[in-house]
DNA sequence: TAACTTATCTAAGTTACTTATGTAGTCTTC
DNA sequence: GAAGACTACATAAGTAACTTAGATAAGTTA
């Protein structure tokens, strides 16, 4: 669809407003950035969907231009996902919009706050951590 | 619907798995906990979805007996929104969840990653703070 | 009291999910 | 090495939480 892509790129300013993401797409292309090509069904593990709900929303996001479907050498029946450089767009673009709006209202706090904010990020990860190992 | 409200609260102790509770339900019986009867605008205000859908999901918490709807005397259009036994049960219990999960994992954190969290919580406050009076 | 505004409700359509099932590639076992 | 079992993904059909558009009834204003 490189229509859709041309769109996008043309627009990439706006384009949260050119189609709604939803949450679980959201974190879908999240995941796809953080740790490239990924299969399918890995997807369906990570995020808290089924997998039809998965194999949907990727052939939605492949018809918009935003990830691409590729064969698995390693399995004939396995699919990878890639971000297209429209979707990496579409992440950047998201984190650069937080990234915008929460830079004013951290410059408003004390120094003391903002590295009572710093302290508690590596132990938010670690507790991340313990409670992921629990599961498997 | 008395039976609705008996049955939860013969078995509140599953309720999770009696209803499954979208996240915007949850959220508007946590907001209902916390500030008390609510004009059904207000709702529509704080939560982030259109009026009919406060409407619809209202009415349908109320078949179940987690909410009742009363007249508001001071304005013969709008209804009051207040949480029932039932309802308060729901998010007790719920809290009550939270709390058993993480304790195991705060456990396992040192006094010094505990306190870090700690101190970030009151930070983390005064930022939302911060950015709700950017909003009004 | 007529015109306007506000608070909620109703109706109809959309969309992101679900469960159930189909299909093709891979593994196992004798 | 072929048959059966398993795995990865796709398709189909139904559900539930939303949306926009429009109706109703209470309150406000000129």
């Amino acid at each position: 669809m490189a229509a859709a892509v041309e769109r996008f790129n043309g627009y990439y300013i706006r384009l949260p407003s050119v189609r709604k993401l939803s949450f679980t797409t959201l974190s879908v292309l999240h995941t796809l950035a953080e740790r490239g090509p990924v299969r399918l069904g890995e997807l369906t593990a990570t995020e808290q969907v089924t997998q039809p709900a998965i194999t949907q929303m990727i052939t939605k996001l492949e018809a918009e231009g935003l990830v691409e479907r590729l064969p698995d050498p390693s399995d004939g029946r396995a699919v990878l996902v890639r971000l297209t450089a429209a979707g990496r767009t579409v992440v950047a673009d998201r984190r650069n919009d937080r990234v915008a709006r929460l830079s004013p209202l951290l410059d408003r706090l004390t120094t003391a706050e903002r590295a009572a904010l710093a302290a508690a990020l590596p132990v938010l990860e670690r507790l991340a951590a313990l409670a992921q190992s629990d599961e498997g």
